[in-house]
DNA sequence: ATGGTCGCGCTGCGA
């Protein structure tokens, strides 16, 4: 089965896109970020008519996440445990196709040092949290979406300029780490440990035409799930198009009878 | 080149 993750930077707007990759990627479960709309005003109908079932966590014009599968969906959770009272609409987390399912908008942290950045930390440690819960299950399960994090020196295409910035702070990276030293696969990295494997490009400074890219949209895995990876990767298409998003999908082709 | 572009929704915020 392929999961796929794509922070969308809004449905409403990227609908033929989001339309045209459903059909040519045919993921059997699409993790999607961003969607920045109410669950009402989602163009509900025009997924399921691709064969989709759709869970649906949204807000009014920031943040909002959806679970996408062909499968039916059992919705686990709408938030992620920790912080009472966070009303943004980052976290939402099913069980759909023999596999448990989370997509995760990680908050962007806007500029080092603010209360933004705090949050930001908090919900990487919130994460991990979570993901020790989910990992003494000790069941498949995948975590896919934009973290905001790019874990390693090849993850972004100016190391040491960018070291201590948004995105590539050392205390972020740590967070990121520790969830990954906990023993979950990074799904993405496994496959392609290369260098400028990114997965985002700012809208601004011609970043996309001189690959000033980041590795920020992951794919994590228990390690029942990494048992059943057999590969994974970054759809670069459809970030070159008119009227695109500024990320581009990652995704995780699992073996397994469940579909 | 300390810049630049999107989306939302109608003014500036978030990314």
């Amino acid at each position: 089965m392929k999961i796929a993750t794509w922070n969308v930077n809004s449905i409403r707007a990227r609908l033929p896109r989001v339309v045209e990759w459903l059909r040519a990627a045919a993921p059997d479960i699409a993790l999607l970020q961003e969607t920045k709309t109410l669950d009402e005003t989602f163009p509900r109908s025009e997924i399921e008519d691709l064969g989709y079932n759709v869970a649906l966590r949204g807000q009014k014009t920031y943040n909002g996440i959806a679970i996408l599968s062909k499968a039916p969906i059992d919705v686990l959770a709408r938030e992620l445990p920790g912080e009472p009272g966070d009303e943004e609409a980052r976290y939402l987390e099913g069980f759909s196709g023999g596999v448990r399912i989370a997509s995760v908008y990680v908050p962007q942290g806007q500029v080092v040092g603010t209360e933004r950045f705090a949050y930001k930390l908090r919900f990487l440690e919130r994460l991990a949290r979570h993901v020790d819960t989910m990992l003494a299950d000790e069941e498949a399960w995948v975590i896919g979406g934009d973290l905001n994090v790019a874990p390693n020196d090849g993850d972004v295409h100016d190391p040491e300029k960018l070291d201590g910035e948004v995105c590539f702070h050392p205390e972020e990276r740590a967070r990121l780490r520790a969830i990954l030293w906990r023993g979950v696969t990074d799904a993405v990295a496994t496959f392609h440990p290369e260098a400028g494997y990114y997965s985002y490009w700012d809208y601004r400074a011609g970043a996309w035409t001189k690959d000033h890219g980041l590795r920020i949209d992951h794919l994590l895995l228990s390690p029942q799930a990494a048992d059943r990876l057999r590969d994974a990767g970054i759809d670069r298409g459809p970030r070159g198009l008119e009227g695109t998003s500024d990320h581009a999908p990652a995704w995780a082709e699992l073996d397994g009878p469940d579909r």
